[in-house]
RNA sequence: GUGGAUGUAGCUCAGUUGGUUAGAGCACUGGAUUGUGGUUCCAGGGGUCGUGGGUUCAAGUCCCAUCUUCCACCCCA
């Protein structure tokens, strides 16, 4: 079929099925996000172009969707540039919109925008779909849900602690078994200071994050390729074959970088965290990884990663501090801290474990069966009085054969069918069905409404 | 952006070294059952074999291009 319609790679359709679960899984999140005291926002789907170019780093600014400008573009562009069919620069003559990348970024433009009108510490949580030209694969969609929480405008551990708290809250009400991993920029700029190469901190971290994916010798020689000296890489050595609880772990790392500038200041932030942390009983262990490196260059602090333990899929919730990230939009000094839950993954998590509860199946309790148009304005006074109690009901609105009509409350498993025909109007009594048990019996609409409540 | 696989009915897939009219299961529609679903039985509809080109007497099958989906890399939720 030539013109079978489709949609874009890497974005998905939700059916009803897909939407109630994707609901129970945001609406759990949500809970958690009110009950420590964020507020919603939204932002647009787009943003300027100079809101998101450089701050995802140069793979960041290749993945951002841009959108064309309106009207007779093209004409406006330079005919040289044309000419030279160079897409980089052509784009930024016909493109100064995009896609949002994520949630972060709009985030602290809102907050630099509206600087007056809120009051900090401001905590603010936000679901909404971001896009990213990414190639697609397991896991990995060009559109998908971020559940965002941050507060900005405060510079205490005091907000690491609640994240971490929070984390573990959604994660134990989704039943999903995870580890919180915790590390922090300045003990991995110790880490490159101490070893002599504090130049190299990104490219250090970045091959260090894959150690437990590819293993140490891989990592040797990444560091090698990028430029890392032999005699760091043998410094470098005891630090990613740290194993071991948090508290020998500290102590080691107390060892290696304790007398660099940032790799004590980072030692002495996982402590008062953790400090914090011993005060509350958590489903999850939170693992101090001194390899966990996570992407964004705009982190500065804490960087956090949960990963489902029982789950090969990559990191389902991650986040960190970023010390200046207003500052880029005119508004220095704002330190935030914020975590994002990815929701297609949890999504994914859930579906392989089968996690999901049952009653997300059905939302109509009710169906009431169309005989014909004699009895439909009793059916209607009954459906009304249904509703009015507040059980979700429908009236089939076609006078079909009985049998479809009932095919159709069984496949959208709704669990009672109520017929009225001309014996039940005369009577009162109507025939309500269980299609569980499939048992039925007749009562009056009194009667049937005690009988279908929970 | 790099490499590999994939595409046949709404869905999951068969289809021989190229050879007549392309099949199955599930789903759908109708009937057995004119007021009873989920089980059973019978019948039926539905395909330009992803798209475009090429080789050949002949292409679902071979070649090229393109798109899709999937997997790995890069990176990431």
């Amino acid at each position: 079929m030539a013109q079978k319609p489709s949609i874009p790679k890497g974005t998905r359709d939700f059916g009803p099925a897909e939407m109630i679960k994707r609901n129970y899984i945001f609406s759990t999140i949500q809970k958690v996000f009110i009950k420590y005291g964020y507020q919603p926002i939204e932002t647009p789907a787009m943003e300027n172009l100079s809101t998101l170019m450089g701050k995802y780093g140069e793979e960041g600014d290749k993945l951002l969707f841009k959108i064309l400008n309106s009207g007779d573009f093209l004409s406006k562009a330079d005919d040289a540039l044309l000419e030279e069919k160079n897409s980089l620069k052509i784009s930024t003559q016909i493109s100064e919109k995009g896609l949002r990348y994520d949630l972060t970024v709009p985030f602290a433009r809102f907050v630099v925008q509206h600087r007056n009108e809120l009051s900090f510490p401001f905590k603010r949580y936000q679901m909404q779909p971001v896009w990213r030209a990414d190639r697609p694969q397991k896991g990995r969609y060009r559109e998908f849900f971020q559940c965002d929480v941050d507060v900005v405008g405060s510079d205490s551990l005091l907000n690491e602690l609640d994240l971490i708290r929070m984390m573990d809250e959604v994660f134990r009400l989704l039943k999903i078994n995870v580890v919180i991993k915790m590390n922090n920029r300045k003990i991995l700029s110790g880490i490159a200071q101490a070893i002599g190469a504090p130049e190299k901190m990104m490219d250090i971290t970045m091959a260090m994050d894959k150690l437990d994916k590819v293993g140490a010798e891989k990592v040797y020689a990444e560091l090698h390729d990028r430029g890392i000296s032999d005699d760091a890489i043998e410094k470098l050595k005891p630090v990613l074959k740290l194993q071991g609880g948090n508290c020998m772990r500290l102590e080691v790392l107390e060892d290696l970088i304790g007398d660099t500038p940032d790799g004590a200041t980072g030692l002495k932030e996982v402590r008062e965290i953790l400090d914090y942390l011993s005060a509350f009983t958590l489903e999850s262990e939170v693992e101090v990884d001194q390899t966990l490196a996570r992407g964004l260059n705009y982190y500065t602090g804490a960087i956090f990663e949960v990963k489902a333990a029982d789950v090969k899929i990559g990191s389902i919730c991650g986040g960190g501090r970023y010390d200046n990230l207003t500052g880029i939009f005119g508004l220095p000094g704002v330190s935030g801290v914020g975590v994002s839950f990815g929701a297609d993954r949890i999504y994914d998590v859930l579906t392989e474990l089968n996690l999901f509860p049952s009653e997300a199946a059905s939302a109509t309790r009710v169906l009431i069966l169309n005989f014909g148009d004699k009895e439909t304005s009793y059916a209607l006074s009954v459906l009304q009085q249904l509703q009015q109690e507040g059980i979700s009901s429908e009236f089939y609105p076609d006078t079909v054969k009985i049998k479809k009509q009932m095919k159709y409350a069984d496949q959208k498993n709704i669990p009672f069918v109520i017929m009225i025909g001309e014996e039940e109007m005369e009577s009162g009594a109507l025939t309500l069905k269980n299609m569980t048990t499939g048992v039925q019996d007749k009562y009056v609409v009194e009667e049937i409404i005690k009988h279908v409540k929970k």
